[in-house]
RNA sequence: GGCGCUAUCGUCCAGGGGUCUAGGACAGGGCCCUCUCAAGGCUCAGACACGGGUUCAAAUCCCGUUAGCGCUACCA
């Protein structure tokens, strides 16, 4: 049975590298019926706020991709640290009592060697280590790497096929601090493991501490899950992605707030390090998961190309163009959840357009041309209530010649219709242009002007069938 | 510094020894369609990081260089 694990830190929103490997890890889950587990890695409690929590929630709601079990790192404290000692008891792990290095982590100068144990800790009786533990002197419990032994560490990745690392390479790792809490590598595998988590996708960052967790794993006992490592995603600037550097520009959320669909955002991730190989781009979410293979994963970093500088038109071209892409082909009945929303920001939302087929029609013959969800609101005002404004194009087509004479002449052959559509109107309005002596371009344009406020959009014929005719006879007289 | 990972159009992805005068998508230019604007169709421009090998043949395999990234914390 394949279970997978999500596993964000509440220290900030959901970003969109955090997005895409749930989205994988459930594409996974879900195409081999498995079952995908939600932990929230809050062990780090100086960083870890409910407000963040709530955020990513937020955002997984948002994607509507589900899940089915939920955990919470910090009520499994006792069973990390029943873990470091488990490991201490059988020798596989050992005290160090020198106090943590205060030199900073970040100097890679020259001069420093690469360091692999504090000298003599690991070589200390299992008694004298018991008696300085009793004195209460403190100390940090670290993996014992087996470093006489010549071989290594060997996994398989998914992504990146057969990894290997000597242990003379590996660093003898901390497992539980000072202060009696575990680090993150400890904690992560003790709760892959007791929680029976069989395949983990993740950022390729954690690839060389991969080694350290097959030694974890197999030190407790537990089944080492299969593993794959997905590249990261990298800024405009090439740096990898992060809140702090990108700002919220990254946040999830905020694709929402922009007005994208969550299967455009969806695709639009699913396009970031992975690949169908036949050149298919737009996917809905079950051809993604029919599609998905973890074998197909990139193994390089991929740049996300929005603008932090452009604050209207910051997201990245390509998720764009996928919103209308998806906006225009997913069934009008299931479009209505996420525009009525728009409808209702904006004001113009009445009951009666629950369930209005006119209303699916207006949004039908609109959308055509939109990409982002809040354009119902920008642009969508004539369709949906009676008060619009008149676009200085709009106003161009309406003063040319003796357009708006005409136009309101227009309205009396158009209000004696019996049967108004879309192929009387046009009949209707090519004789008036003949009779008139105009073409009937003028009316047209002028027409769509009079009806909606706006120099573009549906064909005017279109809009006169839209709007309705008592309506439209009632615009063209005001014009 | 040590140990890894990676390297194809501006960006995202195909291609993984000959079918490559390197394919698709986004963005950009042009044309068509047309009552406008989109959409759609057609089209132009645009890349194998560099240097060595191996081979009849290299974008593709090997080595090196360079660059980027990761790990090298009692961060995650």
């Amino acid at each position: 049975m394949t279970r997978v694990r999500f596993a964000p830190s509440p220290t900030g929103f959901l970003h969109i590298g955090g997005a895409r490997t749930f989205l994988f890890n459930w594409l996974y889950a879900r195409k081999l019926g498995g079952t995908v587990v939600l932990r929230i890695d809050d062990t780090d409690t100086l960083r870890s706020t409910d407000a963040s929590l709530q955020s990513i929630l937020q955002g997984m709601e948002w994607l509507e991709l589900d899940w089915d079990e939920q955990y919470y790192q910090s009520k499994r404290l006792q069973l990390h640290i029943d873990a470091a000692h488990a490991l201490l008891k059988k020798g596989a792990a050992y005290r160090d009592f020198v106090p943590a290095s205060t030199d900073d982590p970040k100097d890679h100068s020259e001069t420093k060697v690469s360091w692999t144990c504090n000298p003599g800790e690991r070589e200390r009786s299992v008694e004298e280590s018991d008696r300085l533990a009793a004195e209460g002197k403190p100390f940090v419990i670290r993996f014992r790497v087996p470093r006489e032994d010549p071989k290594g560490v060997a996994f398989k990745d998914m992504v990146f096929g057969k990894q290997f690392r000597k242990y003379v390479d590996m660093e003898d790792f901390a497992l539980l601090r000072s202060d009696g809490n575990p680090t993150y590598h400890l904690a992560t595998c003790v709760d892959d493991g007791d929680l029976k988590i069989t395949d983990i996708l993740r950022g390729q960052d954690h690839l060389t501490n991969t080694f350290k967790h097959v030694l974890i794993f197999e030190a407790l006992g537990y089944e080492t899950p299969t593993f794959g490592h997905m590249p990261l995603l990298l800024g405009p600037d090439g740096s990898k992605l992060s809140k702090r550097k990108h700002g919220p520009i990254v946040s999830v959320t905020n694709y929402r707030d922009a007005g994208f669909l969550p299967q455009a955002f969806i695709n639009f991730i699913s396009l970031l390090g992975w690949s169908s190989k036949d050149n298919q781009e737009v996917f809905s979410l079950e051809e993604l998961r029919a599609k998905f293979n973890a074998a197909d994963i990139l193994r390089t970093n991929s740049i996300v190309q929005f603008d932090e500088n452009d604050a209207v038109n910051w997201a990245p071209p390509k998720a764009v163009w996928l919103n209308g892409q998806h906006l225009r082909s997913m069934p009008v009945e299931k479009l209505i959840k996420y525009v009525n929303p728009e409808l209702i920001k904006a004001g113009w939302w009445q009951d009666e357009f629950e369930g209005d087929p006119d209303i699916l029609k207006k949004i039908d013959a609109i959308r055509s041309r939109f990409n982002m969800l809040g354009e119902f609101q920008q642009r969508g005002a004539a369709y949906f209530c009676d008060e619009f404004p008149t676009e200085d194009k709009a106003v161009e087509n309406l003063d040319k010649d003796n357009a708006r004479e005409l136009l309101r002449g227009l309205a009396d052959p158009l209000e004696a219709l019996a049967d108004f559509s879309h192929d009387t109107v046009e009949a209707t309005l090519r004789a008036y242009a003949e009779e008139k002596g105009v073409k009937a371009g003028l009316l047209i344009n002028g027409s769509r002007a009079a009806l909606t406020g706006q120099s573009v959009g549906p064909s005017a014929f279109e809009v006169f069938d839209l709007i309705g005719q008592e309506k439209a006879v009632q615009r063209l007289r005001a014009v």
